[in-house]
Order: structure tokens, then sequence, then C-alpha cells
DNA sequence: GACCTGCTGCGGTGTG
């Protein structure tokens, strides 16, 4: 055992916070140790810890938190309360082990608080209020709920609030809420408590303050790891699309002639090319293998676990996400943390953050990532303990022929893997979208606010969300007409004194367990196997009794289909195809499109593209070239325009809205818009008629938008309401009248 | 044309 290097910050700590950090043999505090336990411990302002994984910045944070709990407990006034939340339960177990080990004889509760934990527990917490809850937005919102009445003696010792994975949570309905509970907690204790949020590297960190304290960002300490990240070693190999050996028409006749098919005979040569190099550069060690999309994931998994039987050697490939059961993920992550063993998962955003699987030997990602942050929070599992990340990107483009649609020729999934490797070695992190009005977030607090106090007025309902707090920027009007709008629909009723009570709706809602969380879930079918669950199917897809289909690694035969249970049996078959799982795309950002266009335009060739991803690079820049991009943002494409700002979805998106209100029908279709039965020459004259009139309302662009309705409570909406929340998240009007200035001025 | 996350109190019955 070591002893650690004397210091400010180690000698502030207390004396059992000292042994703990002597017990862990640790030479010195980390630089970002050193930085936050002195601004945690003098509890007068807010602070965020951004610092790649496994930092330290959970015990830079929890060093000081316990240093100051016991420390209260020494005294008279008896020991206070730390408040952690995190979006994941399993982080919560993961964080209580670890306090657990912290405070060892001690006294000094730690209690852990969410839906797997026994009722006993929690009213041991209800009892004494004292020590560190380690909580879920979604359990935190449900004490306000439950024990309104007593928050303020609940809460009246508290201390700290620490966030962890702050990025998690911004911009983003479950983000609101948190913001919203925090808010809350302050008002009925009647002061304010010191924030520690934690993160990964944040794209902006000024944002990220204004998340953190909405009325204060500027008194946010901030605290940057500079610790350099290791060596990276980075591949991206191009693939061309290979129809199967046998098209689905073959393979059904050679079936129908008694004849068997080969699995591998039906699926893309790519594809099967793929699998094939993963199985040989992975077979042996630790991996995760990201595929985007749950479909994918299951294709992927079950062509890695028929090479490891076709060599009759175990199985190390397993399928990874959300929809699979809590057991056959845990069996994975305990493998992955195991390291007995080689165990590779292939996986979709379910393995990016969170617990603790160890570190592993590499990461393959199929087809382009949806965005730099998501990037390198995945590369963040690979290289640690000083060794080299490893990164494979695997890119697919379809074979070019006289029939190919021009923008096809351009391999926008190569040049979009390309440009966000770019910037993630520029170290450029995509910032959160902000500014989101969330109504639907907004709803479900007035209920819980309303249940939390036992009804109270719209005065008493604007002061505790909208008046210095979270939901200020929805505005007076827009407050009253929500307000009103709940009333219409059942969700609010008002007394003849005016008090604002639960309506029938809203009585229904808010007593259901469902109402804690903010987001909304799809309706799923549970999948089993005889009697075991294995996981859930989105509702929405068909699927018929007899039909075939690979889930959880294998390939299964829907025995029984029972739409009253949402249930379907399975049975082991050898058919079969990944399900479509749906879902909605993702959002690029503006900086991503610039930095494409630059490589369109650039003569470079990366020096970790291999053989095929540099013919796809050069087919990219030769049609960029040759359908004139280089000189021209317009394409004519015969009754169609197409027209290429290189910019980001949402910029496009608001422009799409614009042309559409000047009546020119657009759309945006991946990286181009589209604009309907036009020529050049009219959406030139379109962009400058947008380009001298005044700035158009967001507002009124998104009335013409369908659908608009996405979020858990949006359904109560009126489309008025809907429009002026949907132009506060998905539209931005400067940014597509900045594309019309720069479109007109080139021409 | 993508992913992920979360959830109470009560009444009934059984057991020590």
């Amino acid at each position: 055992m070591s002893t650690p290097e004397p210091s400010e910050a180690f000698e502030s700590l207390h004396p059992a916070m000292q042994k703990w950090v002597w017990r862990q043999g640790w030479a010195a505090l980390r630089a970002t140790q050193e930085q936050t336990i002195p601004a945690v411990l003098g509890g007068d302002c807010d602070v965020i810890v951004a610092a790649a994984t496994a930092g330290g910045k959970t015990e830079a944070a929890f060093l000081p938190i316990l240093s100051r709990l016991l420390a209260g407990g020494d005294d008279d006034a008896g020991m206070g309360l730390a408040l952690y939340i995190s979006p994941l339960k399993a982080l919560i177990n993961d964080q209580y082990g670890r306090l657990d080990l912290m405070t060892d004889g001690l006294d000094l509760p730690v209690v852990p608080w969410h839906g797997d934990i026994p009722q006993k527990l929690k009213h041991g917490f209800l009892k004494h209020p004292r020590g560190m809850l380690l909580i879920t937005p979604e359990s935190l919102e449900a004490i306000c709920v439950t024990h309104g009445h007593r928050l303020a003696s609940l809460f009246e010792r508290l201390e700290y609030v620490v966030v962890d994975e702050l990025h998690a949570f911004i911009g983003v309905e479950r983000g609101m809420q948190l913001q919203s509970l925090m808010h809350r907690l302050e008002l009925v204790i009647r002061r304010r408590v010191p924030r520690v949020g934690l993160s990964a590297t944040l794209g902006d960190m000024q944002l990220a303050a204004g998340f953190l304290r909405p009325a204060g960002a500027q008194s946010v300490r901030t605290i940057v790891s500079t610790e350099d990240a290791g060596e990276l070693k980075l591949q991206i190999r191009g693939y061309r699309q290979v129809p199967p050996a046998l098209s689905p028409r073959q393979a059904e006749a050679t079936e129908e002639s008694g004849a068997e098919v080969a699995v591998e005979d039906t699926i893309q040569g790519d594809v099967l090319d793929i699998s094939q190099h993963l199985f040989q550069v992975l077979r042996g060690t630790n991996n995760l293998v990201f595929a985007n999309s749950r479909g994918n994931v299951e294709t992927y998994a079950d062509l890695l676990r028929r090479q490891c039987e076709q060599l009759r050697v175990p199985v190390e490939f397993f399928p990874h996400h959300g929809s699979l059961s809590k057991e056959l993920r845990e069996h994975v992550e305990t493998g992955l943390k195991a390291q007995t063993q080689p165990v590779t998962a292939v996986c979709t955003s379910t393995l990016e953050m969170g617990i603790d699987i160890g570190s592993v030997a590499s990461i393959a990602q199929i087809g382009p990532p949806h965005q730099v942050a998501s990037m390198r929070q995945r590369l963040g599992r690979s290289g640690r303990r000083g060794e080299a990340a490893v990164l494979r990107i695997y890119i697919q483009e379809r074979e070019i022929d006289h029939k190919t649609p021009a923008p096809d020729r351009l391999r926008p999934a190569l040049f979009q893997a390309v440009a966000m490797t770019e910037l993630l070695l520029s170290r450029w992190t995509e910032p959160p979208l902000h500014g989101a009005l969330h109504l639907s977030t907004l709803i479900q607090q007035i209920l819980s606010v309303i249940a939390q106090h036992g009804g109270t007025t719209a005065q008493g309902l604007w002061n505790a969300l909208c008046e210095n707090a979270p939901f200020a920027a929805v505005g007076q009007d827009n407050f009253v007409a929500l307000l009103r709008r709940m009333g219409r629909t059942g969700l609010l009723s008002q007394s003849a004194d005016g008090t604002l009570l639960h309506g029938e709706v809203g009585e229904r809602i808010v007593n259901h367990y469902s109402f804690f969380a903010a987001f909304t879930t799809p309706e799923e079918f549970t999948l089993a196997v005889d009697g075991k669950v294995i996981g859930t199917l989105p509702i929405d897809r068909p699927v018929a009794e007899g039909d075939y289909l690979i889930f959880a690694g294998r390939r299964w035969r829907v025995l029984r289909l029972d739409m009253t249970h949402k249930r379907i049996d399975l049975a082991r078959a050898g058919g079969g195809r990944a399900p479509t799982f749906g879902g909605t795309a993702g959002i690029v950002h503006d900086v991503v499109r610039a930095e494409m266009h630059d490589l369109y335009c650039g003569q470079e060739v990366p020096v970790y593209l291999d053989a095929g991803a540099q013919e796809l690079l050069a087919e990219g820049r030769h049609h960029f070239h040759d359908l004139g991009l280089d000189r021209t943002a317009f394409l004519d494409a015969g009754e169609d325009v197409f027209v290429f700002p290189w910019a980001g979805d949402i910029a496009l998106d608001t422009l799409a809205a614009m042309l559409t209100e000047s009546r020119i029908r657009t759309q945006r279709e991946g990286v181009y818009l589209c604009a309907r039965d036009t020529t050049t020459a009219a959406v030139q004259e379109a962009l400058k008629r947008i380009a001298a009139r005044d700035q158009p309302a967001p507002v009124e662009l998104a009335a013409n938008v369908e659908n608009k309705a996405s979020e858990k409570y949006d359904e109560f909406l009126d489309d008025d309401l809907l429009s002026v929340d949907w132009a506060s998240r998905r539209l931005d009007a400067n940014a597509a009248l900045q594309i019309v200035q720069r479109l007109c001025a080139s021409n």
C-alpha cells in the first residue's frame, strides 16, 4: 500500500475518506479530482465535471460529498442528505456497490431507489432521510406525487444534487423533467442546493452549464479533464452491395422443390463478407460490434454464431439490444465483464454508456455512425489501461449502373463516416439540441405539481414551473392556452374557488404508475419460447402464425399469436430473417454536412481507408464533379429538382417547409432536398422571394407539417400548440435563411 | 430512415 502524495484537496477530505483513498493505493489524486474536491466541498457553487470514461470523476464528486455528510454527522444538527440522480437503474446498482465500499464501517446510509428496489429499503429512507439517496428521475417524480405533503421535511437537509451522465439528459423530455424536479425541490425547501453534473465529453460546456442551472449558467464551475486520450488505431473498410446467391423467388422455388436452401445463399454478399471479416479479426478477444439497428444486430449475430458452429467452436458472439429480455442481456454483460472466455457483443446503443463491462480489445461499427458524440462514447469502451483503442468502420454502398439515381452515386454513407471520423479526430462533438419547449413534459409537470399540493392555482403553477423556472421559454400566452386546453380535454378541472384539480382524464393518468416517465414507449408483443420470455417486438409489425424470424441471435417459427395478451410463442426453426423494429431517423448536424462538402471538394485520401473505401471515395468525388455539384447546388432530375445545400437536417427541414409554403412542394431526402414538379429557375425564383421578405414565423411553417404529435402527452395538444412545440424543437429559421442567402449569392 | 431509458400502492393470500 502506498501513501498518496499529500495535497490541499486530500487534506481537506474527512479522515474516513482519506483512509479510503489510502486503501486504494493511489499514488496521488488525479488533476480532475484535485480541482473538483475544493469546488464541491465549498458547497457554494454548481460544478460540472467532464472527463472521459473511467477518469475517476465519480470519486471526484463522491469524496467531498461524503466528507461533508460525515462532518455534518459529527455535529449536533445531524447528518444531511445528498441526492444522486442517474438515467439508468444498472448504474445506480453499480454506484451503490462502490459507495457501499467507500462507506464501509461508517454511519452513513446509502439507499438505492428505483423500480426494482424492495419497498422495505425505501421505507427506511422515508423514516430517516439522511445519507446518500441514489435515484432515477422517474422514482423522484413518484416521491413528489406520492409524498407531496411531506416533501419539505423529507428534503429539508438536502445538501447536494448530483446528476450522472449529464449529457444523456440535455435536450430531451427526460432532461426537462429532471430540471423541473430539481427546481421544485428547491422551491419546497426554499433554498438553492449546489448541483454537480458528471459527464463524458460535452460538445458545449456553456450549454451544459445552462442545463444544470437554467437561471445561472455563468456561475457554474466547469472542470474539464485535460488527460490526453490514448493512441487510436482506425480503419474504414468499403464494401459494394452484392445481391444474394439466390433471389427470394429462387430460394422459394428451391424450397418448394424440396431441396434445402443454405442460409448463406439468401444473404447479401457484402453482409457475408463483413461478417466473415469480423469473425476473423475479433475471434478470441472481447469486442463490441455496433450495428446501428436491432435488425442488423440480429442478422450479424446470427451469421457470426453460425460460423462458430460450423467450425465446432464455442459460440462467442451474442446479440444485445433493448428488445431482448433482461436475462439474455445480463448474460452477455456478465460474460464481457468476467473476461474468462472471449465474448463479442453485437449491439445497439445499449452498450454505449453506463454500466462497467470492463475494457474491450476493439470496437466495430457497421454503417456510418449517427453522431460524432456517440462515436466518441463508443470508442471510450476500448483502449483503457494504456492500450491503443481500435475502431473498424464497415461501409456498404450500392453498385452503380445506368439506373442509379444521381444522389446515390455520391457514396453518402462513406462520406458521412469519413467526415465524422475527421471531426472526431479534431475533437469536435455535436452540441445537444436545445430550445425545445417540450409541452408534453409541461403537461406531466402540471399534473404532478397538482398531485404534490393536492390542487393549486394557475398562478401557483406558473410560479412553480415557468417563472424563473425551466419552462420559462413557454411564455404566458402559450401557458394559458395550454391550461385551457387541459381543461377541455379533461386533464384539469377547476373548483368554485378557482383551484385547479385533476380532471377525470388527468386523475386516471396520474393514478397509474406509467405516469412517472416523461418519455413514450411503443406497445409491444412479448416473445416466448416454451413459456420463457426472450424479448419483445413492436406491435405494429405485421406478424402471422407460421412466419419465420431471427431473434436473440437464433432462428424461430411463430407457433401462436395471442392478440389479447399481446404474446407470441416461438419454436426453433431453420429459416427466417431479422425483423424490422421501426423507429425514426436521427438528426445530422450542420458541421457534419459541411465537413462532407469539404471532403467532396478536396483531394486528400485519409490514411485509414482500405482499398475498397479509397475506391468509393474516388468515385464519390468523381460523380460530385461530374454532376457539377462543385459549381452549383441545383441538379435537374427530370420533373424534379434536387438541391444540395450541405446543411444539417433541421436547417434542411426548415428550408423544405419554406419552399413548400412558397408553393414548391419540397421534401428532404437524405442529404439533399427534392423539389417536385418544378424547374431550377422556379426554385431559384422562390428562394429570392424568401430572401426578400420578412423572416417567416417558424410556427406558421410548422402548421403545414403533418403528424407532429410524437411526445408522450402530445395527443392532448391542439394543432396550434403542437405547431408551437414542433417549431421549437425541429425548425430553425435563421439557419434556413442563411442557406437561402448562400444559394442566392452563388447564382 | 435509429437507438435508448423508466414505473406505485394496494389487496389478497400464505407463512412463521
